[in-house]
DNA sequence: TTTGTAGCGAGAGCGGTGCTCTCGCTTTCA
DNA sequence: TGAAAGCGAGAGCACCGCTCTCGCTACAAA
């Protein structure tokens, strides 16, 4: 069928070089690159349900059954959004954390946060599409959403991990808990999966962080707190960011936080 | 995806008691009823945005036309839906809660936390339209979904008061954080409006402590945990649960937990 | 240079949606 | 008893996703 994106493998098709592409070739890309700007615009503007072929097709200046030579579906563009948003979101969070030396870990942790929070609130309808209530019958296809998909945790991971081999991860005492042998068993699957040496208690911690984050987040991008409940929600939320930093175990000594 | 959910006939909690009712009133009402639970079995099986005013006529067996006699629009449905399960949901929280001895602080809290949990996990479609991303160009009427959607929050601080009045809640020092001035009248503001006494760093802990709780249901619900890698998700929650009450300032030590 | 083909846009069309309006019929109520 | 209100059916409008066919055009192999 119809392979946008995928240039290298049309190019294998016909022909084995992989140079000088024709004007054709660019013209698609082209178009497509136009279709999914003008998508995210509609999807910024009315919403991930409100997202019509047929109006990109109007935007585009174009019959609607022609975008169905670039874009599969309108799953399929979907999928494109989906992708392109968890790429921007990813950008920006390791261009945050990269702002912040490495050896700062909880302002590195504190950088993370605030940039999935100011993304979300500058692109509500995106951060819906990636972390609100999944589309009804359209499922995300796993092979080309997962590596953009996990770039926030494995940010976070790399934070935790980072500040636990520099000595500066410590679980505080007053709010340890058990774990189950279960839980035990799956968190060091992770571990061996990343390649980890934080142990089960701190790494059970980072997930716990990392979906209290973003519950934070969500509150706010999907207003859950009620309207003007909060005068400077930012406040509330480094707040809870700090809480969360101490719940993860990271020492804020070393965070002498500029305004 | 979900086993087909058992019709719960639940028409008696719409109908208003009074006394002789005409016929007509009756079989409005009946067919009010009829149309909602309809519409709940869709969003249980299809989802919130594939929610089809016409399929409901058809399940009906009447004609699309016949059922904007009853309900306004498809947005008034949606309305109807929230408001029966905001309500589903906090008779199930109130009901965990009543379960255990108003003194198990901790305890209440952990089946307030669990019965979020389970209901969410049952209910998918409902809990993504309470708290997943809102439907574009839908917002709900405040002055008829605020009172049951606020069920949860209300019964958390309820907990966590009782909690402080009896003298069994206090910040952990490990993961104290300084709150601003801004952020500082918001919370007596707050502390004010439902007659609380607890101090506000316990009652920015609250606050936080309810997002994070709705994030890790989240997590679950919107599957964002990726599949298969949680073999027993619940032990990981519980232990989510137990940091989280720490995170609180709730004493943990009153709360033997039976399976 | 010629020619076959692949890509392209337009258009018609199918079945679906929310929603409106009119038309008769029936129940209710003054 | 008669007016009014409520009701279901049906037609219709504008929109949606998606499919199919029809010519046209640019390209690439012969």
């Amino acid at each position: 069928m119809l392979e946008p994106v995928t240039d290298t493998e049309k190019t294998d098709a016909t022909a084995a070089p992989a140079r000088a592409l024709t004007p054709r070739h660019r013209a698609r890309t082209q178009t497509v690159a136009d279709i999914i700007r003008l998508g995210r615009r509609h999807l910024a503007l009315h919403g991930a349900a409100a997202l019509s072929l047929r109006a990109v097709a109007r935007d585009l200046g174009v019959v609607s059954s022609a975008v169905y030579r670039y874009v599969e579906s309108r799953d399929e563009l979907l999928t494109l959004l989906l992708i392109d948003a968890f790429n921007e979101l990813g950008d920006e969070v390791d261009a945050a954390i990269g702002a912040v030396p490495v050896d700062d870990h909880a302002g590195r942790f504190t950088a993370l946060g605030r940039a999935v929070r100011t993304w979300a609130l500058r692109e509500p309808a995106s951060y819906a599409l990636l972390f609100g209530s999944p589309v009804p019958g359209y499922n995300a296809p796993a092979e080309r959403t997962t590596v953009p998909g996990t770039r926030v945790i494995v940010a976070l991971i790399g934070i935790l991990e980072s500040a636990f081999r520099a000595g500066r991860l410590a679980v505080a005492d007053a709010v340890r808990a058990e774990i189950p042998t279960a839980l035990q068993a799956d968190l060091d699957t992770i571990r061996a999966q990343f390649g980890l040496t934080v142990p089960e208690e701190l790494a059970a911690r980072g997930v716990l962080v990392w979906s209290a984050l973003f519950g934070a987040v969500s509150f706010e991008a999907f207003n859950q707190y009620g309207p003007d409940t909060f005068s400077v929600p930012a406040e509330l939320f480094d707040h809870h960011l700090a809480v969360l930093a101490g719940v993860a175990g990271l020492q804020l000594r070393a965070s002498r936080d500029d305004g």
